[in-house]
RNA sequence: UGAGUUGACUAGACAAUCGCUGCUUUAUCGUUGUAUUUAUUCUUGUUAAUAAAUAGACAGAUAAAGGGGAGGAAAGUCCGGGCUUCACAGAGCAGAGUGCCAGAUAACGUCUGGGCGGCGCAAGCCGACGACAAGUGCAGCAGAGAGAAGACCGCCGAUGACUACUUUUUAAGUAGUACAGGUAAGGGUGAAAGGGUGCGGUAAGAGCGCACCGGAUGGCUGGUAACAGUUCAUUGCAGGGUAAACUCCACUCGAAGCAAGACCAAAUAGGGUUCCAUCACUCUUUGAAGUGAAUACGUGGCUCGCGUAGGAACCGGGUAGGUUGCUUGAGCCUUAAAGCGAUUUAAGGCCUAGACGAAUGAUUGUCGCUUCUUUUUUAGAAGACACAGAACCCGGCUUAUCGGUCAACUCAUUAA
RNA sequence: GCUCUCGUGGUGAAAUGGAUAUCACGUGGACCUCCGGAGUCUAAGUUGCAGGUUCAAUUCCUGCCGAGAGCG
């Protein structure tokens, strides 16, 4: 079933959530994300951000990266296993515009796809 | 037309698709338990219990529709206030802050008007702008001297001393020495050297005296005041700088913050009360009795060690988590009145984000803007389209900022 | 949300408002040596930035920028 929704069902949401997904993580990297994810017991995927202030310092530039992974995953979420993620961003990741984001964060959900195929 | 000053406003526009999050309405589900009706039960009640239906209410869930959804600085957290909790008789000390005067305000370190000083041709802008004559400190180097000072060069050497000469020879005069000494004009040092100019005066000089200028003190006049003026009087005149040095004076300040605070409250552990159970001991009472868990049981041949010591009900605290605080407010817009103005008052209208691992977005198209290329009027390409993202709420200040619009004023040039 | 500290050669630290900003380590250059080490000499500072007070500021004050710490 292909859905778009993104609500808080789609989101981790306490640091229980978090703590359980930086335990054991299997990590997959690009030039400027690295993503973290385990399997949950649920039958969607959840979606969580840790952006460090010290890797980009606006507040504006934070929201936008947010955003532009945010609704990557909304479009994406049908494709990808039954997992938490979360999202850490490398210094550097201001200076690329949308679409440069955009191909990084989808070349990831191709990674993690083909890894849960195999 | 050009150059500038001040104030106000704006912060790309429209459409489509897919999302996020509050609100309103409707529908469905759910929850609690209120009212009514009906049925059943029996202790037969105007009243109890149970069940069902209908209506109403509502923590909530889902769906649909409608409508709303970042800023002028949301930022820095530099001030002030509301709100909340704690503390508190009153007063003082300490500590911190502010500092020309008057006003505005809930309050302020903010704002308005005025004074004084500085900058600018001007419109205008800037200023921690109380007191050093209450006391204490500080001023390197240079310089003679750095605080009620001082003699290095210079000037003088009247007076005193010494030498020489002359004379009327216990004395006087003249010349010299630069010895005592005088001097604050000139030079020089320094950021700063104890009013300025001129004339008189003098041995040379000096407010030593005088004139003018400038000041100080008191009075008078104007002003609420800061302060200004003064053809008034007195005073030769000043002991300068530094308080973003200690300090003094005047005024202000209780402390902490929405992670404040209020309510609900799982699991686990633990507290209290009652009842039941286990074991040991006690007894004029042999009991659902009293006291205790130091004991008992298990493991084990024994010691050490390790494990177990219960069950039920209720009460209170309280963690995770949830709800609330949470957006109607010193609110915004328009008009009128008062005031030079900040602002205030009145009338009418409006409701304008409330997220919480944290929404307010993405993509596409058309137009606009900027830059680049080609070229001379188009075409093409690029662009997180300036700075920047609410976290209890307001009033300021400060800092960042591509552009655009409007109004008032100033200066220059040209024309009439 | 609240509070505090720091910023000085490449690094780590000194300096009462007063001379050309000092010390250690390191780096570059020169000398010495057959070469290297050691040694000797020497160079490199916008005292984070912008204002102000003062005769004079690393020091005092104000505003920014950056780094770090603490409390809840």
């Amino acid at each position: 079933m292909v859905t778009y929704q993104y609500n808080r069902e789609s989101r981790l949401l306490t640091p229980d959530h978090f703590k359980v997904v930086f335990s054991k993580p299997i990590r997959f990297h690009s030039q400027h994300f690295t993503v973290l994810i385990r399997h949950n017991n649920l039958d969607h995927p959840r979606l969580g951000f840790a952006i460090a202030k010290k890797r980009v310092k606006h507040a504006v530039q934070r929201n936008r990266i947010k955003r532009l992974v945010r609704e990557s995953f909304r479009l994406n979420q049908h494709n990808l296993p039954t997992v938490d993620l979360v999202i850490m961003a490398k210094s550097g990741i201001d200076q690329l515009d949308n679409q440069a984001i955009k191909q990084q964060i989808e070349k990831i959900w191709r990674k993690i796809i083909q890894r849960q195929k195999n």
